[in-house]
DNA sequence: TTAAAGATACCACAAACGTGCGATTGTAGG
DNA sequence: CCTACAATCGCACGTTTGTGGTATCTTTAA
């Protein structure tokens, strides 16, 4: 059973999910004529793929259309994801489609790919993935940072104290407030008086206006 | 106070906030010899980039090294964005730092620079950001959208029926039992009823809890 | 020094909540 | 046909909250 593995043994498997016939093989032809790349299997559909992946082993990248009939792309990528979740998905697609490919990325992708792109940049957008990293559109990846800095940032401030905070923090924890005053070495009267002062300010009157209050203006 | 317009209306106003003296010189050089780029001020700290910005008209795009003493890179970019929000932010940094440029990027970064990159890296880079872009270094582009990722994920499923998430959703709104049975023409037993089956399969004994859980786990 | 703000503490009471128990109806699956 | 489950409704009782007050003691700022 000896065989050149030198050679063989660090192809890095390549699949592909397309349901154009001609740039599917164009694509395969492409990436199995590069040095270190195989394309062992090519699919019509995301269906097909799922069915191989749970006899095959997975491979390391899938260059994904996400414009495909039938399966939803994003649901697909699910799938593959729960299949073999190391295996990095690259999307492709005609246009810069933005929501589409954002719900995509989101969906666990690792990046994606304008079918228009040249040779060059179709080999060295899947070489990025492998090396850890994400290709994708300028647009996008703004986008990407946009929503980002949106999640991070805290909004508005009630001006609590930081007495205050610290029992709010305790509250969304679902402490009561006789544990909190027992935590805290405090009378319940006294945590009492704060939560009323925390009501004031954030314009609540229930633990779980305040709680949401909390989680969706990140407050704390 | 008649002056050649034609050429200078257009020019892309740049500032630098460096504190290496060489590399800013050498940096502001680049720029100025750059067809439609022009940089104005440049600056040894952001304290002295934030007085100017509070008088001089804002730049688009300022270039920033978070690694400068005094105040924090992270929250100078937060005061640029506060003074000037479309005001686009490309970081500077030497090495690679990941953790340092990624909380710059959710503090509101529109990109970032390694410093030691190629003039044409350099003017690429930020014809990239006035085009909406966010020119980022592949590992930090894939950390953030594999946090992303995380965001966007169900994760838990604890088997809630759609009457049981329904009702779960006016909780988390702040309604009480009362007036959620209102709301959805049932007695005050049936959602009591309801809450208590809710409160099972999230293993929790309050509303705050249950909040909680709902936001932390992305539950809904 | 005086005022303001924060942290502490107390009381009382109605409203809302958590929980244990039981019950009927309709509907989908074996 | 029978079982399981979802959805509906009911009662009782003790616990917790929400809200209206009042009051003392520090620390900080004007």
């Amino acid at each position: 059973m000896k065989k050149n593995i030198s050679t063989e043994h660090k192809k890095t498997n390549i699949w592909l999910v397309e349901d154009n016939i001609r740039y599917r093989k164009s694509l395969a032809g492409l990436i199995n004529s590069t040095e270190g790349m195989h394309c062992p299997y090519s699919f019509i559909s995301c269906e097909d793929a799922i069915q191989t992946l749970q006899n095959e082993q997975a491979p390391e990248v899938i260059l994904l259309d996400i414009g495909l009939p039938g399966i939803n792309g994003i649901q697909g990528i699910e799938k593959f994801k729960a299949l073999s979740p190391t295996t990095l998905i690259v999307i492709l697609t005609i246009y810069d489609d933005h929501d589409k490919v954002f719900d995509a990325l989101c969906a666990g992708a690792s990046g994606y790919l304008l079918k228009d792109s040249s040779p060059e940049k179709i080999i060295s957008s899947i070489k990025e993935v492998l090396a850890g990293g994400a290709p994708m559109n300028m647009k996008i990846a703004h986008k990407v940072l946009e929503l980002f800095s949106q999640f991070k940032k805290k909004k508005s401030d009630y001006g609590l104290t930081e007495r205050e905070k610290e029992i709010l923090q305790h509250i969304v924890e679902g402490l009561t407030k006789q544990q909190i005053a027992d935590k805290l070495f405090l009378s319940f009267h006294t945590v009492n008086t704060h939560i009323k002062n925390i009501y004031l300010k954030l314009h609540v009157n229930s633990i779980s206006s305040a709680v949401s209050k909390v989680y969706k203006e990140n407050i704390l």
